[in-house]
DNA sequence: TCAAAAGTGTTAGATTTACACCCATGA
DNA sequence: TCATGGGTGTAAATCTAACACTTTTGA
């Protein structure tokens, strides 16, 4: 029995902007597209939205089938509903970001989908209107990581403060004085540092930090 | 011919959250729902969208129904697709805020819908999730109010200093100082002061100023 | 004449920005 | 020994926050 029986139903789908962290560089995953139309055009992974999933869990399940991947920082973007905005049928969509660390993601899983990481600011024309979700997405992620601890995900569980630098260069996209970058850090007792070195940038090696999400429950207190 | 055949369809809305501001409050226009299921819950005004029409022109429809306005400020607040959030089918619902001047929606308009404005700090239970969109909305329009002057869409189009300030405090909900705030405007030559009194408010009567869109495009700076 | 809202500057404190040199190490 | 990335502090400038009295006028 339906109640609201007189109105239009529509394919809806879910587009994840999946982020990644490479060295020095913010990058987007990006395949070809397998399905008419737009067969080959490069393309956002995504996938529809079925009956019995909520628009988050069909997100998070285009993520698991493509990385296999589960307990992924997700955040819903906004949705996309031009009527023409899909060159096949009428599709309304509903974009997502995810932030997950590139060496979680298994090279092999990645090449069996023909996944490609590609440098945000190099992005090829992409299918339908993907470019403003991507676009739209990245500006969120932006704002978000300047006053909540979201940029952890991007990064190894250990990592150093040159790594953490270097990531906060790239999302906000101009470059960052060293000394007030580890001043700031230094204030937040949520970034500890361990006893740990890393060799594999310097020769002197550097400390390795790490995220304390439950010091950081005590004291919610992020600013970067 | 679908090209997409295989996938399910599903039921899309729109609900807006059409905020107003009256003497000092922040209001929200809500109204007692006139179907099942949950006929007579207070309610956001909201409709489906149709197969012709994109979400955003579903909402500005939807706006246009119930207030006779066009050319309305609107701004997407996401999409709410719980599976379960609509008692009846299965819904999945965009949410936009609009931002009216109280004083250009008719009153005899507002009647005839039973549309009511509440004090969004007193607003009732509301059915399924509408009041998660509130919350949503008001916190996304207080950050978009800080840096950019959409707050004058609540306005008349002459307002006074105390209006304005008024209006920062009840979006803000914490009281501002009056001289650190008319300095702030001062820096702002995109609000014009007119050599135009009001007297409705005070014996003295204030000045009135306007908001000056081609100013502002020349040098679109806001703080506040 | 007085109550009520409008209008107006200054100062201390906090925050932000700019800036340059020494250190440790492996090649 | 030297090239490379790691690590550290201070001072000036800017921004923010706190604060109180005078003006105008209608009742």
């Amino acid at each position: 029995m339906t109640y609201y029986s007189e109105h239009s139903k529509h394919l809806v789908s879910v587009d994840v902007i999946i982020f990644g962290f490479d060295e020095s560089r913010l990058k987007v995953l990006i395949g070809r597209r397998q399905m008419d139309p737009g067969r080959g055009e490069w393309s956002l992974y995504g996938g529809f939205v079925s009956a019995d999933e909520s628009t988050d869990d069909a997100a998070r399940r285009t993520l698991q089938e493509l990385t296999g991947m589960k307990k992924v920082f997700i955040r819903q973007v906004g949705a996309f509903g031009q009527v023409d905005r899909d060159p096949g049928e009428r599709v309304i969509s509903i974009a997502y970001y995810a932030l997950i660390n590139v060496k979680d993601y298994s090279e092999k899983q990645r090449m069996e989908h023909k996944a490609e990481w590609t440098d945000i600011s190099e992005l090829p024309q992409l299918y339908s209107d993907h470019r403003e979700m991507v676009r739209q997405a990245w500006k969120l992620m932006k704002q978000k990581m300047r006053t909540e601890p979201i940029g952890f995900n991007l990064l190894p569980d250990l990592f150093t403060l040159t790594q953490l630098q270097r990531l906060y260069e790239a999302v906000g996209g101009e470059p960052i004085d060293k000394r007030n970058f580890r001043k700031r850090i230094k204030d937040m007792d949520f970034i500890e540092k361990t006893d740990l070195i890393d060799k594999t940038t310097s020769k002197r090696g550097a400390y390795l930090y790490r995220f304390n999400k439950k010091v950081y429950s005590e004291d919610p207190t992020f600013k970067l």
